[in-house]
RNA sequence: GCGGGGAUAGCCGAGCGGUAAGGCGACGGCCUGCUAAGCCGUUUCCCUAUGGGAGCGGGGGUUCGAUUCCCCCUCCCCGCGCCA
């Protein structure tokens, strides 16, 4: 949620991030309407209040003078009736109003590429050695702008569909036949490498001054709706049958809410988290995407970075997010590209967004295995996490990002390690705890 | 699921129809060579703000007036039952 001040004061910069965000200004005229409305009729509930408040004490006053109150609290219950009336447009109003005022997007960071949508993204990083099968070098040069070492495989890599189901590492038949599209089954030692990887990751973050959590799996309406705009995300979501409940479609939810309606000292800042838990998503506008296989999937393991951090730090602890996850995807020899997330394609929660993008040789394509977001207090402002300080009480900044999102990393380890006889070498950091040295 | 007890400010905790004690912590000030102690003040939210309003787990009700009485709900604790 954005801060009311902003909206009273400096409306300009809100008009300013929808026109940058490609979006109707509509909702910031209609929020400045009601807000000022409900100040109007709170001035007047208020008023009224003074006046019975001063009456109820006088009453006080007279029974214990022996006095009879009875005249006074004829008045005292005629002006109680004119509250009600206030009282009950008052609330209508402020409802509307704070309904529309969480639908107002974040403010977008003015260093945000400017574009309508994601076709305005921003390759900004390059790193690692790709693979490169020889018909795809042209278009890997346009999607590295020629900034990335490469060298061309002998080979032509299977898709980790094939790969997966004839090395019976997966199978995702079965899982249509019981649970539907776009579920699996993962076999032998594809689970094994999947708990390393997530093993891996704890270890990682932990290192690192992360406090490791593992969340609840469901939230209530509120907690979602504190989280992200819940009227925007409903379609993403599993709902519990007969209960106010919605499965996490990520960590991030539940860490965020973790410190809802809490003041934080600022000595213990920042917090950073973990999380560590499965994702359920519907997929709904996917319609026709990623059919195959397990890159995008109805439910998935991940682990999230979360920073809660003093204003002045989110964007220092937004880059540190960041690097965490390259010097992850660096550790793991996957060649990866950062893109900088366009003003268009930054959702209505993040204020900036980077995504880094791992090179999958099969597809001949980088795409997303990590998304950092720096969301400012807009999280803070829905959940109501403050922390103290000298001049008092004020919103804390959120950030977080992906490290893994299991089913994606390892579909990245697939591509990138197969071998011409459909062996997957294990990258050098996992082989330790996993036992292995190819599988 | 049944019975009993509970939820008060950052934390602890009194109040149990007349308008939120006290303590701890934190912050600011005084004092001090410095620190500590001591003393004073501040320490939930909202508003067109020397003032006013709201707020005692959440929602309703009774009353001129509810933290206090009544009803519903949520969560926590104890005991019993059931289950992994």
């Amino acid at each position: 949620m954005i801060d009311v001040n902003i909206l009273r004061k400096n409306p300009e910069i809100l008009f300013d991030s929808q026109k940058r965000r490609f979006q109707d200004d509509g909702i910031i005229r209609e929020a400045i309407k009601l807000d000022s409305d409900w100040r109007e009729l709170l001035k007047k509930s208020n008023d009224l209040k003074a006046e019975k408040n001063k009456l109820v004490r006088e009453i006080g006053e007279r029974i214990r003078r022996g006095e009879n109150p009875d005249e006074v609290k004829i008045k005292a219950t005629e002006i109680d009736r004119n509250i009600q009336q206030y009282e009950i447009t008052l609330r209508e109003t402020e409802e509307r109003r704070d309904v529309i005022l969480r639908r107002i997007p974040n403010i977008a960071d003015s260093e945000a590429p400017l574009a309508k949508d994601e076709s305005g993204n921003l390759p900004i990083y390059f790193e690692g050695n790709a693979k490169v099968s020889g018909e795809d070098v042209d278009s890997f040069l346009a999607q590295s702008k020629g900034k990335m070492e490469y060298e061309v495989s002998k080979f032509k890599p299977q898709s980790h569909v094939d790969l997966l189901v004839k090395r019976n590492l997966a199978n995702l038949e079965s899982a249509a036949a019981v649970s539907g599209a776009r579920f699996y089954y993962l076999l032998g030692d594809m689970v094994l490498l999947e708990s390393t990887l997530e093993h891996y990751a704890l270890r990682f973050l932990q290192k690192r001054g992360f406090t490791l959590m593992e969340p609840p799996f469901m939230l209530n309406r509120e907690a979602t709706d504190g989280a992200t705009d819940f009227t925007a995300f409903e379609d993403t979501l599993y709902k519990v049958e007969g209960e106010d409940l919605y499965l996490i479609a990520t960590s991030e939810h539940p860490i965020a809410a973790y410190h809802s309606n809490t003041i934080l000292e600022e000595s213990n800042l920042p917090l950073l988290y973990a999380g560590i838990s499965p994702c359920f998503r519907k997929e709904a506008g996917a319609h026709g995407k990623d059919t195959k296989g397990i890159f995008r999937v109805h439910q998935f393991n991940k682990i999230e970075q979360f920073a809660y951090v003093r204003p002045e730090d989110s964007r220092v602890y937004h880059q540190k997010l960041l690097e965490n996850a390259k010097e992850f995807y660096r550790s793991l020899e996957i060649p990866f590209r950062v893109v900088d997330i366009a003003t268009g394609d930054l959702g209505n929660v993040a204020s900036r967004k980077f995504d880094i993008e791992a090179w999958y040789p099969a597809q001949a394509q980088f795409r997303e295995v990590v998304s950092a977001s720096n969301v400012l207090d807009y999280q803070a402002r829905r959940l109501k996490v403050r922390y103290r300080t000298k001049e008092g009480n004020a919103f804390v900044h959120t950030l977080n990002s992906t490290l893994i999102a299991t089913t994606r990393t390892l579909v990245a380890i697939v591509e990138n390690y197969q071998q011409e006889d459909g062996t997957i070498v294990i990258p050098k950091v996992l082989r330790d705890s996993m036992g292995k040295e190819v599988i």
